[in-house]
DNA sequence: AAATCGTGGCT
DNA sequence: TAGCCAAGATT
């Protein structure tokens, strides 16, 4: 049998039943690829579910205030996801009377949706075909054909995706995207691949060659570069300040707490002070009240988290910085590293 | 092409 | 612990 008929059969036998298989609402596959962009399935079905609850139509996601959408993806990280998805959305919304696009070139046009997006949105929704090759298909194609290409390269993906193009049956390319994605999600795993679970067993040359477990190749990413960093709460009758981060870059235009990094050699209170320095805030007497470890993709903070006596504010104007009462903190967007921050309020 | 962008889980 | 990984896109 073919390798096809295999993966399909295997597939269709023994699919997980996630909340974005229920139909082929286009709109919702759409969602659901987005959030799963480097994002683990057991991740993403909590809010997968509330959003779409909440934004049950692509319209409804389009009128929506952005406070709202941006809210409804706290804490799933890489945000410039949703800022781009609620972009994408509106601008079906006016330009394609709000169906998502059937052509190739006008879905690929929009914000968000690279090569990959491109492909699993059309091909599951429409079943148009168009690869969809994301980690899972490197490696499960890396493996079944031995291909000794880097997958960290833009380069390799390309070329993968060429491979996987011509594996696609005619009758079956969203279910046969999904399979290959769902065989590398369950069997075909990183570490330890399932093997003599795998319908694919006999087809598959890095098996034959006992090569499995080398492949595949990927080069290392950097270590993360380590950053002593302060947040500081500083009150003010009921409320705390807040800052305005910058609109590019890491947590890119959230609201957080007043954040700065340590000189070397400098105090956290010397860093604080500066902080308040560079804002026209006045304060003295830093005290530790907490402490917290958090890794990002590339960097890795360690956290010490003051509670500084405040004298009084020199600048009256100063956009990036603000009130906030504990009820805004609550009713916000807020990052997961300054929502574990507050714990020590 | 390589760096950047969150978070959580697992080894 | 430190590193790796997870249905990538953007610059």
């Amino acid at each position: 049998m073919e390798i096809q008929d295999r993966l399909l059969t295997w597939y269709r036998e023994n699919r997980r039943d996630l909340p974005w298989r229920k139909d082929k609402d286009p709109y919702k596959i759409w969602v659901s690829e987005i959030m799963l962009q480097q994002t683990r399935v057991e991740t993403v079905i909590p809010y997968f579910n509330r959003f779409v609850e909440q934004f049950p139509t692509l319209q409804h996601l389009a009128e929506a205030e952005e406070d709202e959408v941006y809210k409804a993806w706290e804490g799933l990280g890489y945000y410039s996801r949703i800022r781009n998805l609620h972009s994408a959305v509106k601008e079906v919304q006016s330009s394609y009377g709000g169906y998502v696009p059937y052509e190739p070139k006008k879905m690929a046009r929009l914000k968000g949706v690279g090569p990959y997006t491109l492909g699993a949105v059309l091909s599951i929704a429409y079943d148009q075909k168009l690869p969809a090759v994301d980690g899972n298909v490197m490696r499960v194609l890396s493996r079944l054909f031995v291909l000794t290409d880097d997958i960290a390269k833009p380069k390799t993906r390309k070329k993968i995706e060429q491979l996987a193009l011509q594996l696609i049956p005619e009758e079956a390319p969203g279910d046969f995207n999904q399979a290959l994605m769902e065989l590398g999600a369950t069997i075909c795993v990183p570490s330890s691949p399932r093997c003599l679970l795998c319908p694919l067993q006999q087809a598959c040359q890095g098996l034959a060659t006992g090569q499995h477990d080398e492949l595949p190749i990927k080069t290392k990413n950097k270590a993360p570069l380590k950053q002593k960093m302060v947040f500081l709460l500083i009150r003010d009758q009921n409320k705390l300040w807040v800052e305005k981060r910058p609109d590019t870059g890491l947590l890119a235009g959230f609201w957080s707490l007043p954040t700065i990094e340590r000189d070397k050699g400098e105090s956290a209170i010397d860093a604080a002070i500066r902080w308040g320095e560079l804002h026209g805030i006045l304060l003295r007497n830093g005290r530790q009240v907490g402490e917290l470890e958090h890794i990002f993709t590339h960097r890795h903070w360690n956290i010490e988290v003051l509670e500084m006596d405040y004298l009084g504010i020199e600048n009256m104007y100063n956009e990036n910085i603000s009130l906030w009462t504990y009820e805004k903190f609550s009713n916000s967007t807020l990052a997961n590293v300054y929502r574990k921050a507050l714990k020590f309020i």
